[in-house]
DNA sequence: ACACCCGATATCCGATACGATATTCGATTA
DNA sequence: TAATCGAATATCGTATCGGATATCGGGTGT
């Protein structure tokens, strides 16, 4: 997940020819992302700052400022005099809230990206739903996961082609978390969304904005009931 | 502001009586956000880990423990090898970006409000508007920070109202940055925030969800347009 | 058998000192 | 004047230490 910048954009620069050595803080900030969304590390698992930093061979500064981080997002909880553990499960009610906010953001999103999508945006997009569509078929393990992924990614591409930085920043906490639960319950995943983001892609595609809203709040409330189940308790 | 408990809300255990010290790195940042809060630290400013360690009489370890939080929120940002800047100003583009995203989310956490807020949540919501109104009589310099940040409170505690911690957590978030740009432009903040608060009040009280939400709405509108014109450029 | 108290261990929180590296800024030079 | 070089400064990260606290175990008493 990239550092969200919430002042104004800085100006582009040129693409860095030499990349510059990022912050170990940052460095241990990623690996322990990547440890967790891909549940290596389970939810509830401790996490000692002295174990990790001997484990990533660096002192235990970086790796204290990489917890927090992760802290701010909701990833790990941090109890005084305690430490650190990974965060527990969504709960149900969570579940539903962060359904309701999607619903409530992203068909405005999708509406938005219908009217000022770039052509190359539009491109992209296209694209990436026809590899998801070629991943549905066979439907492994491995793939499971790389199609939760790329539904992540398909998701905030099209906030972005919405031009809100604000709403790509509060959707993008949030698909740190679906991620989760999604790897959890693989069934659930049920590659069925293809279907449903190829609706999105025509309206997308023929700049209508009215249909963008629709097919996007009926695919979000169609993954939620696909997922319901698994949440009745709480 | 409180940290967000991103999991499951804990079980409401009984008021702790012994107050367990917080941490250095805690206290920290709530000292830290006040400033920025208040502008007594101008945006832009440089911020020495050093400089405040001797400042707050601690070491450097709760000093950056704490604008790392600070980074994680946007109040400030992070140059590697360079430090700490109190972030800058919001740009015109970021000021429609969040109006946009509060248009999307208020009027619907305000419909949610009117379906459930308990007795005593419409006490202190009308007792808030209250006071606001009161303040609204003498309108001296220090009464217009007072009222922006009941301002952002009278919208907080609408969304806590609500019952959905996801949207309570994306608001709060934008409310110190809110917060902010009120604090420049005094005169815009123009107290005639009341009436309309009033309005919104009413549709509370008498459980009208529609009516929450359209007030609500053309509440947000408003203020918007009230602002609008301090930022043409960018 | 159960509850309670107490002590050992491990960990976290924080302090401090130090080294490596990058940025900044002034001085020198063409 | 403009550009380059070098020293001062600050940050980032390391290493180490001490105090405080939570956790876990054993022992005692009822």
């Amino acid at each position: 997940m990239k550092k969200p910048s919430h002042g104004q954009p800085t100006e582009a620069g040129p693409a860095p020819l030499i990349a510059p050595r990022p912050s170990l803080g940052d460095e241990a900030y990623e690996l322990m992302l990547a440890e967790l969304i891909s549940l290596r590390i389970p939810p509830g698992e401790k996490l000692s700052v002295d174990g990790l930093a001997r484990q990533f061979g660096v002192s235990q500064t970086p790796i204290r400022a990489a917890l927090i981080r992760l802290e701010a997002e909701g990833l790990v909880v941090k109890k005084h005099n305690t430490g650190y553990n990974v965060a527990p499960q969504l709960s149900g009610s969570r579940f539903r809230d962060i359904y309701e906010f999607r619903l409530l953001i992203e068909p405005a999103a999708a509406a938005a990206a219908a009217l000022l999508a770039t052509p190359s945006e539009v491109a992209a997009l296209t694209e990436l739903a026809e590899e998801m569509s070629a991943l549905a078929d066979t439907d492994t393990e491995a793939n499971y996961s790389k199609f939760a992924l790329m539904d992540g990614e398909f998701h905030a591409r099209i906030a972005e082609a919405g031009r809100n930085t604000v709403i790509c920043e509060a959707l993008e906490r949030l698909y740190t978390h679906m991620h989760l639960f999604r790897l959890r319950y693989h069934a659930a995943v049920a590659m069925d969304a293809v279907k449903e983001h190829d609706a999105i892609m025509r309206a997308i595609r023929e700049g209508d904005g009215a249909a963008a809203q629709a097919t996007m709040q009926a695919h979000i409330a169609a993954s939620r009931d696909r997922m319901q189940p698994y949440f009745n308790a709480t």
